[in-house]
DNA sequence: TTATTGTTGACAATAAAATAACAGGAGTGC
DNA sequence: GCACTCCTGTTATTTTATTGTCAACAATAA
């Protein structure tokens, strides 16, 4: 699994979703597709699908296409998905524990091992069988127990300090849920889920689409909800 | 707020980020700020703010900078974010859940007004206030109430039917987090929320970073736990 | 065998995005 | 009011990403 060269993120971006599609074809029981095939299917041109796997090697075969099986399996080993990983949620709020019961990760071998927060009320308790513990205990689980990942789902406010610790002991990548940009060392990795962004931008092509309409145009010009709680951003 | 020229991709995706940093400024009492100022903070080049915002209008002044309350407001208003917007959940699952008691989607004008599931233990019941009905009672909702957005989190294999009659009854976007990519018509919007990708994405970069490294080898080649339970997918 | 078709991998051409350069208007200090 | 600095908006350049093309080779059919 050496790299030469660097990958360019887009193509890195690409994979999953090669990943998932070829695990698709497997479940069909197709056995070999081309890359003009599988361009139909995924909406990407031929010729970029090429050049997207030849990044990592020669998979296809001239006058056969690709092996599914084979080039699924080879991608999974690319992302790293032939090992488990240990993860823990910093963060026991709606997404935390959304993403704790979400059993599917686990399928794929991301582990949930436990989760932290500061409440008293979840401290203590189990969610799908994995503990929650007060942030004290962090420092010191993080040191005896290996963590490839930490999930970020706290205010954001929080975060900032938080991602600095978990950097400090030993943490290798962060998957930020929090609203904000982290700062943290170079040899850290963050993806960054931001959800609001996301529906913003959304919302942009939405409006984009439809701005001459003007059946739309109940429009309100401050921010006119107040909202029961204020959980957290 | 009419656009002649497209706007590209990638300058849309960036709007929500300076908008959020704007918003930062805005509580900082900091009142204005020069693009190379901006630049520091952002971790972008000074010039790409400038063209990025200049593809919307001239909103800074030369040797002032841009006034940060006119800019944010101005942002605003380029992502639509100066009305409210009517949105109901398909899914009622862990995701589904989470993003109703998300109160600051609320907060900023995103309300979410219903949730449709099949599930009869979660029928009739209401989550923050948000009734949950049955999936059979949402085209004669999406009829009578006008909705802006569904947020589908549901198992894949129901999305794609789901999607396609939530587009035929006049919904205008999706905001899907079902790990599967909608086939639908070209005036309805989707924007992906793919979490395993975007996990996997960090895998890979984890992965990349610590090759090398030999304490990282409790690897497991298969998939090696079952799940209690298997939600959705 | 031998021709024909299909398909990759490499590379060239094009398009898109990011960065740099700069002319000139707006503020600032004297 | 004048000189000088700051900083935008815009154009030019560079970099990155995508798409198109083709020689080489495998599979298949004749």
């Amino acid at each position: 699994m050496d790299s030469e060269k660097r990958i360019s993120p887009a193509v890195i971006n690409r994979l999953p979703r090669y990943y998932r599609y070829l695990g698709d074809l497997l479940e069909s029981d197709i056995t070999r597709i081309s890359s003009k095939e599988l361009s139909a299917k995924m909406n990407i041109t031929a010729s970029q699908i090429r050049q997207d796997l030849n990044n990592f090697g020669g998979f296809g075969q001239q006058g056969y296409g690709y092996n599914v099986e084979y080039l699924h399996n080879e991608i999974k080993k690319i992302l790293g998905l032939d090992r488990l990983y240990n993860m823990i949620v910093v963060g026991g709020g709606n997404i935390g524990q959304a993403l704790v019961n979400y059993t599917n990760f686990e399928k794929r071998g991301f582990v949930i091992q436990a989760v932290f927060d500061t409440n008293p009320r979840l401290i203590g308790m189990t969610i799908r069988g994995v503990e929650v513990y007060d942030v004290d205990k962090m420092e010191e689980y993080i040191k005896h127990n290996n963590v490839d990942v930490a999930i970020l789902t706290l205010p954001r406010v929080k975060a900032v300090k938080v991602a600095n610790d978990l950097a400090k002991w030993g943490v290798k990548g962060m998957w930020n849920f929090s609203h904000v940009d982290l700062q943290v060392p170079d040899d850290v990795l963050v993806e960054n889920v931001h959800l609001t962004d996301s529906l913003m931008t959304l919302l942009y092509k939405i409006n984009e689409m439809y701005s001459e309409d003007s059946e739309l145009n109940q429009l309100a010009n401050g921010l006119p909800i107040k909202p029961k709680v204020d959980l957290e951003d």
